[in-house]
DNA sequence: TCAGATAAAATCGCGC
DNA sequence: GCGCGATTTTATCTGA
């Protein structure tokens, strides 16, 4: 009887982390078409999406860069002593 | 003149589709960001995760059949007129 | 000169990959107009392809579902130590 | 009966054409799984698949040219009565 | 390194 | 005939 009530608990325990996991799965699913709808608007306005998509990319790296810059000036400092 | 004007009002309409899909993506991100969390947590408590992926993906492909199945008498019956 | 050599069998190896590729991909196209094909011939027979492209989807669906659970219930298994 | 009678013959012919897409289906994915098993080999022999990819991905766009520039000419010939 | 998930691109069939 | 939406396919990326 300990088992069944040990079982069910770590069922319900379980349970609970599948249910939050696909709760925020969906979220972001969510999110993901809120995207898609933006590029059709911006399509049906005129704009090309493809290059929408470049822009984006491209200031993606841009920002991955920025941080990495910024880390590394970080680093020096450090390693200066003038942090 | 009158082009600048036109090419500005056009650069502010990107810039503010750029935005918002940035906005968004960022969104997306923390989810993920967050999901990952769980799924961490979840392992801490003692839980196979890799367990989890699979039930979450089995549950996945479950609502996938049932969207599917749902899609396909829909079409039987507005094939059969009784829509 | 043994620097060509190398390059020359690397370049016939190289040479050999992408025409094997090459050629499994034309196949695949052939593959992928005749299924075209039937599609054409059934609705021409009186059937609607758009359906029968439900119907297959469809199937494939079950036939994931069917994959997914037996992937998991062998994970079931194997965490319970009946492998 | 005759109702019966045809709407069999119908089923079995549906039931046909979905087997045959379906066999089809199967083909194609055996020929795709094969390619991804060339990329492995290649990539094991030393090759960076992702240039290989790009190789097959060039010549494509070139042969798609050939094939352009080919019946361009022949459209030419024909205008100048010469095909 | 490997699979699995996601994003991006290409393709196709349908409607107008 | 052509764009448009939907599906398929390809490529990249992440996490085990």
């Amino acid at each position: 009887m300990s088992d069944i009530g040990h079982n069910s608990v770590n069922g319900d325990h379980l349970r609970a982390f599948v249910e939050r996991i696909e709760k925020m799965e969906s979220d972001k699913r969510v999110i993901a078409d809120d995207i898609k709808d933006v590029y059709a608007e911006a399509k049906s306005t005129g704009f090309d999406a493809k290059m929408i998509r470049k822009i984006v990319a491209m200031r993606r790296v841009d920002e991955a860069k920025r941080k990495e810059d910024e880390a590394i000036l970080e680093l020096y400092l450090a390693a200066l002593g003038m942090e």
